[in-house]
DNA sequence: TGTATGCAAATAAGG
DNA sequence: TCCTTATTTGCATAC
């Protein structure tokens, strides 16, 4: 696959999509053309394959991220990040493009050719809008040869992983937005700013990721060493999962910048030990701070579901002794129940098309949903702008 | 064997 | 103390 973004339009492929796809039809999906982010909704699957018929054979280079450009031509992040997990698309012949606007401004590549559909964790993405600003034309954002050199062997890149979500708040990318009162980019105005910001610009982080890891592997580690390697240096160790999302800027911007400097350190270690494990790794697991996840076995997930549809909130005490019953962790048992809530709101959104309502309005849609029937017109998704969060 | 991804467990934040 | 909502993170597994 040479283009790893093209086949994103429903095409997430996998048996899991089928699962998801079947249990909660999805409605929209994001495609981007060369000057525009359209929002698709209430799709078929008809729909999807025409969206990929009219995208795959274009060939064009997909890019991860999203710029806002206002009238003024800056560039920032979008308020509502929309987060692609999981998107699904079913959807009818009602499918109905949307020209994406938050807040009157415009959704705009800033590569020359986008992916189809713009992935999740990464559409929550700042954009080298913010530094796109810096771009001349302000239309489209110049291409930062990280990402020119889409590495085939990212399929990630080209997929979709999992919600349609409506992220209330401005990522805390917006503050790269660093937009003046005129709307102009601050740190066009003030480069200077640029240095003085810690947050680094979605550029920064495109760069180093790549750079990260082709260092890495230079270096000879396994995403799995780094994320152990986390745990000795700051006593927090992540999961290969982890690292392998960094690298794929498949993490939130505020995750990746949150990131960033962890590794940043680790790979001046690894430099400075010439590649040398350098003892970096030993200590690995003796830091943990987030609790290790529980595997709930199917039969136990079962019994917790049995409890679920008599009664989706039990009481401390009932979840006690539900918890002894199943030899489980009271607290395991409460979060889990907190997140089938979580889940069952979904899908009950989904299915009576309350998340359409939700996506525009609410925060957080973390759902892959069904859109209302009727035909949606442009209209402006996430129309304010929240603030950094 | 290393990497990518779906689903969901765990956590953060606010109430 | 526990809920909801949003988000982060990793297990399990596919690639």
């Amino acid at each position: 696959q040479s283009n790893p973004y093209t086949n994103q339009v429903g095409s997430a492929s996998t048996q899991s999509e089928t699962r998801v796809v079947q249990n909660h039809p999805t409605t929209m999906a994001y495609v981007r053309d060369e000057h525009t982010v359209v929002k698709y909704e209430n799709l078929t699957p008809a729909s999807v394959a025409s969206l990929n018929d009219q995208r795959v054979g274009n060939n064009h280079l997909a890019t991860h991220q999203w710029v806002v450009q206002d009238h003024t031509g800056a560039v920032g992040w979008p308020a509502n990040t929309v987060s692609l997990q999981e998107v699904k698309p079913m959807l009818g012949e009602n499918a109905s493009p949307v020209i994406t606007t938050i807040a009157g401004a415009t959704l705009v590549h800033h590569r020359p050719g986008g992916h189809p559909v713009m992935p999740l964790d990464q559409a929550r993405w700042p954009t080298s809008a913010t530094h796109g600003a810096h771009s001349p034309d302000h239309t489209r954002i110049h291409i930062s040869s990280a990402m020119q050199a889409a590495p085939t062997s990212h399929p990630s890149y080209g997929t979709l992983n999992g919600t349609v979500q409506l992220q209330g708040a401005f990522p805390q990318a917006a503050q790269t937005i660093r937009e003046n009162p005129n709307g102009q980019d601050a740190s066009r105005a003030h480069p200077d700013l640029e240095a003085q910001d810690d947050t680094p610009t979605s550029d920064d982080l495109e760069q180093f990721a790549k750079e990260f890891k082709q260092r890495r592997i230079k270096l000879g580690f396994t995403q799995a060493d780094v994320g152990l390697a986390l745990g000795t240096l700051y006593g927090n160790v992540f999961s290969q999962t982890t690292i392998c999302r960094f690298e794929a800027l498949q993490l939130s911007f505020k995750n990746m910048c949150k990131l960033k400097p962890l590794l940043a350190k680790w790979l001046e270690e690894a430099d400075n030990n010439n590649g040398a494990a350098s003892g970096l790794d030993k200590l690995a697991t003796q830091g943990r701070k987030r609790k290790k996840r529980t595997s709930i076995e199917v039969a136990v997930k079962g019994a917790l579901e049995n409890h679920f549809c008599k009664n989706p909130k039990p009481s401390a005490q009932e979840i006690g002794s539900l918890a002894e019953n199943l030899g489980l962790d009271k607290e395991v048992v409460r979060v889990w129940f907190c997140n089938r809530r979580q889940k069952e709101k979904r899908m009950t959104a989904s299915v009576t098309g309350g998340a359409e309502d939700q996506h525009v309005g609410s925060p957080h849609v973390s759902s892959p949903h069904v859109s209302s029937p009727h035909v949606s017109s442009p209209h402006i998704v996430g129309a304010h702008i929240a603030g950094p969060q």
